[in-house]
DNA sequence: AAGTAACCGAGACGGTACGTCGTGTCTTCAC
DNA sequence: GTGAAGACACGACGTACCGTCTCGGTTACTT
């Protein structure tokens, strides 16, 4: 991620560090976590951590990327909203998964470190949220989205209440929640005619 | 907040730890501050905060709570949209104070302290959540909101992306956010019939 | 030793530490014993050490000089050749008991560190050396000492040998060296006029 | 100093590490110097010095050595009280040096480091004790010296006040003690008869 | 002239210790 | 018995060096 000489780099240390972190954040969560312990877990110098990522947060972050996988490609049946589905329910998935607590701890250091904060937004945020723009713009385009909507407010309805019960904890995440979400989202908080 | 007898507590020590409290958060974030700082700050002895809190997240939490006014009541003119919007730029204002930036570390603590979680929501949360549920059902009677909608749904979808830009800080916190929100939600994503 | 309330300092702490920098020092010379692990073994907190010891050679001279005794003062039988050989003698021994190798320990930390250096002399040898030349300024009064002869000086004279030995390792220390040096230093190099 | 083949070693590097290892030492003393400095200044890796030294003072031994010059041919002009006092000033006059202050050192390490100790004996002490035992020698031969004293023995009685000073700093290095050591030596401590 | 074995520079690695900071508990004294 | 003060045992911080270990690269000997 820095500086030093990556071709020497030892590929050994870096997964047993990646997994020892990864590991520690199941069992106490990230705030108890310590770099010490995560060098003593991976049977490596603690200089070796540091010579590679600034902070703990920073190798979580790997570690939670290098976990979810790369799934920036979002998909695209044709039909937008079953498409958003689909990729929603992928995101609700991981929030309830106990292998990604670390991913809203993440999000809580960001709060007091700007650095970690600018790390997650590029490293994590921004990639998906664009990929996700585009299906969106795709959608405006085959009359399946209004088009005076601002692709990234609606990016932003959509998701926003996903993550905000992962972190305020108000109410479990499930994946019902998609079809709530979406079912209003479309479908407007306006009194029906009808009705 | 605990036990010990209450009658014979020191208000100037209370008021002296909440106020330096705040004041550190405001130059160094929650993160980093310190009980020791908070009581070398207050001119106060540690003792005399671990003896009525349980955590600095607790004393912040306390002071943020006093800071932010007794603001449970939410407004009533009949028209619910309008009163959304007053009540939601509310909320943004109060995000975007640097004043307030200790309300979502608050939140970025709850996310490893399952006790903070709790004080947090119990505390900020539901009182504010329910207060804007009631004005939601009264709208619902007076038809001028689907009375086919979850209000807890509801609610998430139109706060969570406040809160979602102030805790992801992917964009500015601001007060259009708000009108933009509230024209989404209500018009609903789906295409206009003339489009 | 330093700055803060000597009243509330710990004895039990404070002299687990000396106990336990001894024993080190015993084991594996000063130059191995490490603050970490006389913590450790005093079953203390590295801080409490800090507080009260600038270094571990201050630890270990505080720990030496109390296990030395507050033999400052120098025997007085009227004779002062069988007086210093009382005294010298139990410098040797000092010298030569295993449990003092530290002594010389600090002597060595001395020549790379002038602040051990000042605490070694004033708190170590001056004292010493003021008792000794008193004695040998009597001894002058008494006819027992040449007159013109430097009382540091003689000092030097007569106690560097010991030390030599010890610090160089070039031959055993034993208390016969003390009857050598005596014997030489009184009656001098120069050859007997009969010889 | 070891093992692998001498043939083929790098002069340059050889003479870059003993500079370097010296001009480290003149600025912050041996006990500051780390061989990894040693290496960077000398543009030299950190193997080629474990390679061909087993300690950083062993290096700064035969720096110091070399420095010093091949001096262990001790003067005869047939006095041996003005040759003693040439090579003593000599002695004092290296010891006073500032380029020497390692000198100093190496005993230093020598008390922890029973393999320094022995090094140092070997390497530097005992090729000059052994010059200037047989010098007084033949001083006794020619009867300048008393005949019943023994040769280690004086020469420690002469030597040691020089190192004292020097590891003790108790007084300043100075040629004068030269000549104060040397008269009371020779003239002996014990009171004239006219006194 | 090509092959090969060594030393060389560089520097990553698993470790130990550094000296400092913060934790939460404790004790002491003043009010 | 509350409150200011702060010593205490503890554990983590981020840094400096330790001594070992690969890596190319460059000689300088072999064949």
């Amino acid at each position: 991620m820095n500086t030093p000489n990556q071709d020497r780099r030892s590929q050994r240390a870096r997964q047993a560090i990646l997994d020892a972190a990864l590991e520690i954040c199941r069992e106490k969560g990230l705030g108890k976590a310590s770099m010490e312990e995560i060098a003593r877990r991976a049977g490596v110098g603690k200089q070796t951590i540091y010579r590679w990522w600034p902070s703990k947060a920073a190798v979580v972050q790997e570690a939670i990327n290098e976990a979810a996988g790369d799934v920036t490609d979002f998909p695209d049946t044709g039909d937008v909203r079953a498409d958003l589905r689909t990729q929603m329910t992928a995101v609700v998935t991981l929030l309830a998964n106990p292998r990604f607590t670390p991913f809203t701890s993440l999000i809580g250091v960001a709060q007091d470190d700007p650095e970690a904060a600018r790390a997650f937004l590029e490293g994590i945020v921004e990639p998906r949220v664009q990929a996700c723009r585009e299906r969106l713009r795709r959608a405006q385009e085959q009359g399946q989205l209004r088009t005076d909507a601002d692709l990234d407010d609606v990016v932003e309805l959509l998701y926003a209440p996903l993550y905000y019960r992962a972190l305020l904890r108000n109410r479990p995440v499930a994946p019902e929640q998609v079809d709530e979400v979406l079912k209003l989202a479309f479908a407007g908080l306006a009194p029906v005619a009808s009705q």
